[in-house]
DNA sequence: CACTGTGAACCCGTTCACAGCA
DNA sequence: TGCTGTGAACGGGTTCACAGTG
């Protein structure tokens, strides 16, 4: 395997690709093209193609991928062969719903542990989880080895808290709270953010509305 | 103005630049350069710059930027001036999160309908919303000029909702399933998508572990 | 023959560096 | 003098086009 750089921006598409082939290996399907696969994501085919190379060769000339092969092959790659633990911070309607959430549960994402600075909610349960003082969270995080930090506070506290995982030993971060945060270097930061999606959403609206409907694009 | 095509991801850095010039303007500051509204945005002055005059001229060389004219500036260029009616679709935990979100609320996103197909919701409150059955989305979404749909369904059932919302006559779709949609060209869809961001952090994980801690990065 | 893997061209976003202005 | 606005260089991601292969 020859070393090449992979776009970051690659790494979010293979997660489409491992859809599409989940669902294409529930329909029975044994070999699929670079084509079909391209069909299937909405992504180039020649992308599909050179995505794949910068993490080996999986294909065959003339015939294509093999889906369970290529599927595992790509799990692997986003590090899905193992569980990870994880710990949320912040249990008000964010958080409870991703307490419970069925697409992370069955891709092994684990949350082990509830926290939140609420006098009223600590002791409470979500599901099997008991809510703890965000005071445990040094304790708790050493001793079940958690990986990943889910923050689900305000904005207004999310730099806080996550001072707070990093200091526990965190070793990545799923920011869902409206605010950039700032981090040590080796800390794995992804953001997601809804307000900013939804900004997006308005200024498309708006651009649209200017040229007064006049293009289709 | 000159015509200068504007880079889609420029838009999400001005909701960083936004939020930066709120906090500026609550700390009373008047004027800012560049340089220092990229040293709290994490982005290079160049590139505040370049991303501001994408949308006219509104620094004054030697001094700056004037904090309060461009924060109007760049909340009228993400469309942030007049309130946009929005319809939730799947009211489980996430839709629950969404419905109650501050952070909608302050920037003028207003949640007005909220639907499920479930019989047992249906007829229930959420704040002060009632829950409606999804059939009723075609004549509410008429009737209130709703212009922004909110998917937070299972990804199983995003792409009929998705098509039942274009059907109605939505323009935009904010979509929180761990699925993509496909629509119409006119449409404008913007993907939340929590499992993707997950999956992001577990690649970068898994790929800092394979060089065991060596480098630092 | 059908399809992969990839060099090379292309394109677009980023950054530099500086002319020009208050 | 201190800063903006921008031409131009750069760099990285995307796509083309085809040589190579089972």
């Amino acid at each position: 395997m020859k070393w090449v750089k992979v776009p970051p921006i690659a790494i979010g598409r293979l997660s489409e690709y491992l859809r599409a082939l989940e669902r294409l290996e529930r329909e029975g399907r044994k070999a699929i093209s670079s084509w079909r696969l391209a069909g299937e994501t909405g992504i180039n085919p020649a992308h599909v193609r050179r995505d794949l190379t910068y993490f080996g060769q999986f294909g065959r000339p003339g015939v294509g991928y093999e889906v369970s092969k290529l599927r595992e092959k790509v799990a692997s790659i986003l590090g899905l062969g193992k569980e990870r633990k994880m710990a949320l911070v912040g249990v008000g309607n964010l958080g409870t719903a991703l307490s419970s959430y069925k697409a992370f549960k069955e891709r092994g994402f684990r949350i082990i542990a509830l926290f939140d600075n609420d006098g009223k909610k600590i002791g409470k349960r979500r599901g099997n989880l008991t809510i703890q003082d965000i005071k445990e969270l040094p304790r708790v995080v050493g001793r079940e080895n958690i990986e990943i930090g889910l923050i689900t506070v305000p904005a207004s506290s999310a730099q806080e808290v996550s001072d707070a995982l990093v200091a526990a030993g965190i070793k990545a971060i799923l920011n869902l709270a409206p605010t950039r945060i700032s981090v040590p270097e080796r800390i794995i930061v992804i953001n997601v953010d809804s307000t900013v999606a939804l900004e997006r959403v308005s200024h498309f609206l708006s651009a649209s509305e200017r040229k007064q409907g006049s293009h289709r694009r």
